[in-house]
DNA sequence: GTGAAAGCGCTAACAT
DNA sequence: ATGTTAGCGCTTTCAC
């Protein structure tokens, strides 16, 4: 296929081993035969195999990436700046998507392993002290984004509970008094790592306290949660209710739905999303939201497995900033 | 690392070839010590090491993916089947963004061929003779997706300049007879490759005609294309308006300005956009649009790129099917 | 400063 | 049916 080494050496006139010191500028080299080498490289227009470096060297300059799908705009951003990131420091990305499906999510773990990538950076959907030992035995820096499997790694996100609990207070400062909250991913609880999503609602739940708000509020995990709102009534009298929502996603569909209704927010009822997703521009009446730089994510999950991959271990990540945007839903 | 074929030949008392026939259940081996060595490798664990056997096969089992970006949803739609049936075929995924930059394309590119990638799916924003040969010296199967090249690649597509022509018949039938064609990305021409854009312009016109609409179309390029509708005035008499946008994303944006201005979709004036992207779902009015499966896209991408690798070439995909949304918007 | 040689783990052609 | 051997292209250690 390509020219090798091998060729450049015999036309240099020089072993495999100097042409590899020229080329990867390696001490015990001469400037002059350094130079023709190079040269000469260029000029063959030269291109290392990376499999049989790999194979040499036993590191593949390859990171996996594990995500549920590309469905949610946030993560094809995050991907959009992992893949960025990771070809600006030299890096593959080898990319497998897990559908939320547990056992998929082994499987692509597999995958990864086969193709012997050097680290990986997973939204992971298991979780659990089984899964954290599967993850140490891989032998392989991991990086956690958007969900924690536990201390022992390098995880990216922001302080999800702490967010939502100034959501709320927020909400609360606006005079409502009865809250519902939008969460379907608690009802896996037990069965897929919903960390995120339960950092949220447990910030929910101090907030409402902080707040002084007594009556707890509704919680809808259902999957169909839109047909749970809607055998609720709001727009009665005061004290007014806000739909709080862990997800832009769930605001959405649930806006449609009180839309579709008559009801007017948020003079009948107030609506919080999370997230800000971008679509969300094209919405009426704005969504209150919190807003978060998920490319941050990308990078910094770069950064960190990278640091680990070439150093062995890699500072924590400090929590990355949010904030309320505040929308006309509340 | 892990385990090596060598280890198991050791174990088994056979030599490496013998493992590596049974193994690879190859011809020229008894049942009996496949059979055990089958089982001493199950008992260990052994994963073989793809970059030893890209090494001595010259095949990477890897398919790279060039794309623009993750943003746009259908992209990510496309991205999510690639990634899910190449696993499913046992390839591997290598993606790369371009971010819409044709240097940054040939970069992209070089980089899945120091990954020696056994074939390339590319969205490409390269065009033109030069392009497609160095596409060509490039020896590796290529297939383009939602963008030709030249005749000469595997394409996957829809019909897009039919599409739009029966799409501007359907305006038509519902008594509009003014219109503005909004579309940006025809002021790239020369450029980049806008092939597709340019297929539905083409249709567009065609439609007119077919139609008997002499007044041509009000053609807005500009990338500030919303600055430029609001330049026009909507609304006052017959005969009606309908702004027809190459994408959803530019006729949310135009909705989201038409709105603003207070004005009537469709009473005052018509607006259809291309492409039925998920979001349409959480927007009043409806849009009308045009729907097609870009799951398929993908589907028949990696399989189109791995019969071209496998059998050294591949039937030609016919042309995928669309269909006309009919929205409340015309 | 440079060359020679031994791998990395697997495959494949050729012997036996 | 099985063993032997020579690579794939690059890195790295050890001589010179």
């Amino acid at each position: 296929m390509g020219v090798t080494i091998k060729e450049i050496a015999v036309i240099c006139g020089v072993s495999p081993g100097t042409v590899d010191r020229a080329l990867n500028d390696r001490p015990g080299i001469s400037e002059k035969t350094k130079a023709k080498i190079i040269e000469v490289a260029r000029q063959l227009n030269y291109q290392p195999d990376y499999m049989a470096r790999s194979l040499a060297k036993g590191r593949t300059m390859t990171i996996g990436v594990v995500l549920f799908d590309l469905y949610n705009r946030s993560f094809a951003q995050l991907m959009n700046s992992i893949e960025a990131e990771c070809r600006r420091q030299g890096y593959f990305v080898d990319l497998v998507l897990t559908n939320k499906d547990p056992d998929n999510e082994k499987k692509c773990i597999e995958h990864l392993l086969h193709r012997k990538v050097d680290g990986i950076i997973i939204f992971a959907i298991n979780y659990g002290e089984a899964f954290d030992h599967y993850l140490k035995s891989l032998n392989v820096p991991v990086v956690t984004v958007c969900n924690r499997v536990s201390g022992d790694w390098s995880y990216i996100g922001i302080d999800d509970r702490k967010a939502m609990k100034e959501a709320v207070q927020y909400i609360c400062g606006k005079g409502y008094e009865r809250f519902v909250y939008v969460c379907p991913p608690l009802s896996y609880r037990g069965k897929t790592n919903i960390f995120t999503q339960e950092e949220r609602f447990a910030g929910c739940l101090e907030g409402l306290k902080e707040c002084g708000i007594h009556e707890p509020p509704v919680i809808v995990t259902d999957k169909d949660y839109v047909g749970a709102i809607g055998r609720m009534s709001f727009g009665d009298g005061e004290p007014r209710t806000a739909i709080v929502c862990s997800c832009d996603i769930y605001a959405l569909e649930v806006m449609n739905h009180l839309k579709g209704r008559g009801l007017r927010i948020p003079e009948d009822v107030g609506l919080m999303g999370f997230d800000n997703i971008d679509v969300l521009k094209y919405v009426t009446p704005a969504l209150t939201t919190v807003e978060y730089d998920v490319e941050q994510f990308g990078l910094q999950a770069v950064r960190c497995a990278v640091e680990q991959i070439e150093q062995g271990s890699a500072a924590p990540v400090p929590l990355l900033p949010y904030r309320i945007i505040a929308g006309a839903s509340i």
